[in-house]
DNA sequence: GCAAATTAATGATTTATTCAAG
DNA sequence: CTTGAATAAATCATTAATTTGC
């Protein structure tokens, strides 16, 4: 009897595609257990549901735009049409880490949300070490994910709640609290923050 | 009005996509010279052009790849379980010459077509001695090397853009490696290149 | 309408590449 | 040359859509 595969809630759904829209491509291990225990809010999820999403989700996007890139350009390329799409650069840095933050009293004047499911993530480097979501995916698959506990102080159905500690460095850090080159990096647009240099 | 500057189709970008993941990193000027008429089946396209990706996609690549690298490399190792993680080590020979043959008549029995947009791409070591294609610049002749730096680097930007649709680095595929005596190398991998047996 | 049958999506695994470090 | 780590590509496998015959 086969274990039933995790298919996501259409609001996990929604909060997963809100991240990669905003830039998330591969997120870390404490991103993804953050973002696992934001999601199991709405339903029964792994990490490794969460972790799996964005590799195949990144992927499949990947392939659909190269298809369709192709198709596009099917049409006479050996003129001398040198205008090709622009495309969009995503600079997005992905390697932050994600904060839940609840009902955030007033969020910074560059954060806006587009979606009412999920109002206030917002991304910021800790000074901790970061694991990758490739190495996390060595305990994945057997724990459900222990929320609470270390990683998140507290987590509210109704609210939006969350704040965080990453307990990935020794140190706590408040969910707004500064901790470093905190660039917290807005969701939406904006601009390309982690260009760089 | 001056013409605006190269810009890869789809289906040059990926083949010179492929070309690099074989191992081509420094191509010989009639390696260059070889490729640009293969290209110039999708499009407009000169030596530097293809020249120029090669410096900068490899460039770029490696830059990319030390600084993501650096900023994860600082993850905290997952003590307990594990397993996963397979992980094998190819030796695929990137010290070959490339020998780009167009519409080969008839393939080796080995070598198989992975990507239908680069059908039929063989690679293999040609009789004189090779010119760097660093050389080759000069006969390429009327090119402006001074705007390798800045214009080059949007022009490669924006190649790179169209195959990665994610922010940092997760496409480029670079390898390592200099031109030498070299072999012969199928581009396109039958099966498992060079799986340690 | 409603399942069985078929197809399209997509979750979950495996395999290949890559660079850098040893 | 070998190995560690990260991740992309390819593949396998199941779920969800849909089509179809009744």
């Amino acid at each position: 009897m086969p274990r039933p595969r995790w298919s996501p809630t259409p609001q996990q759904l929604m909060i997963l595609q809100d991240l990669y829209r905003k830039g998330l491509r591969n997120p870390t291990s404490s991103q993804v257990q953050k973002i696992t225990a934001h999601l199991s809010l709405f339903g029964k999820i792994q990490c490794k549901n969460v972790f799996y999403w964005f590799q195949n989700h990144k992927a499949r996007d990947r392939q659909k735009l190269r298809k369709q890139l192709l198709h596009q350009m099917e049409k006479t390329p050996t003129e001398d049409n040198d205008n090709q799409l622009p495309l969009l650069i995503n600079n997005t840095n992905t390697n932050d880490v994600v904060h839940f933050v609840e009902n955030y009293p007033s969020f910074p004047p560059n954060v806006h949300t587009f979606y009412p499911h999920s109002p206030t993530i917002l991304l910021h480097q800790t000074e901790g070490k970061e694991t990758s979501s490739a190495q996390m995916m060595n305990n994945v698959g057997k724990v459900d994910l222990r929320l609470t506990e270390n990683d998140m102080m507290k987590m509210n159905v109704q609210g939006w709640v969350l704040m965080m500690t990453d307990n990935m460095g020794q140190n706590s850090i408040p969910c707004c609290s500064n901790v470093r080159p905190i660039e917290t990096l807005q969701l939406f647009p904006v601009k390309a923050t982690g260009v760089k240099e």
